[in-house]
DNA sequence: ACAGAGAGCTTTGTGATACAAAGTTGCCGT
DNA sequence: ACGGCAACTTTGTATCACAAAGCTCTCTGT
């Protein structure tokens, strides 16, 4: 049933995602599309200037389309998902999910 | 359905089983139960220097129990899971399941 | 007894990177 | 002009993964 894979495939898992910081980044972005830098920085805990860099490695891989505008006479920074990003996000769990049912034949039948 | 919880937990993800070698391990060590250093070694195409300090952070936090013997005449180091790796290891994979399970609400209803 | 081989450990060096803290910029409202 | 907020940049630190090379130990073959 499960399916037929080599553990050592762990090494394709996409450090760009694995980092668990982006991992918590990823997955809210995945599940409202769009978010604000403001609300993720709130939403995750993060000081600014370390949310700013997690921010430019997803932009520097086009995982994240940013823009920036005035809103509410503010200044409001907006990461949307890309394909790119949302086919790279499921391509990661994928895998992972892959390599974690390995770890639970144990306590099934086989 | 899905439990409560805030995605900042993710914060709280064990970072010694979090890296990719060592969740590679971890699950196959989850799944035999015991295996030997070559076994690890070759299953996971690793040098010998890495996987020894991966195995010495296994230790230093007593996910496993090391036992080295000869035997066929050659010296075996063999690395068994503890009860407290196995415990980490499973709300390793429980926390990163809620967390993941938030970046699948968005294909689904709600 | 000596050479060689395999298992595993140790050392060394390197490169990447996460993070905090503090300083900076730009536009706003008063 | 001043203060404030959003966001970015800079600086410094600490961590860490990994490869490569060298070493130790025990066994085997001769």
């Amino acid at each position: 049933m499960a399916a037929e894979m080599k553990l050592s495939q762990y090494q394709s898992l996409n450090p760009v995602i694995h980092e668990k910081t982006r991992l918590a980044i990823m997955t809210y972005l995945i599940s409202v599309g769009e978010t604000a830098f403001t609300e993720l920085k709130t939403e995750l805990r993060l000081t600014d200037g370390n949310l700013n860099l997690h921010m430019k490695v997803f932009e520097k891989h086009r995982f994240v389309k940013v823009s920036k505008a005035f809103i509410d006479r503010r200044p409001r920074t907006t990461y949307a998902i890309t394909d790119k990003g949302r086919r790279a996000f499921e391509e990661y769990v994928s895998l992972l999910e892959r390599i974690l049912s390995l770890g639970r034949r144990s306590r099934l039948q086989e």
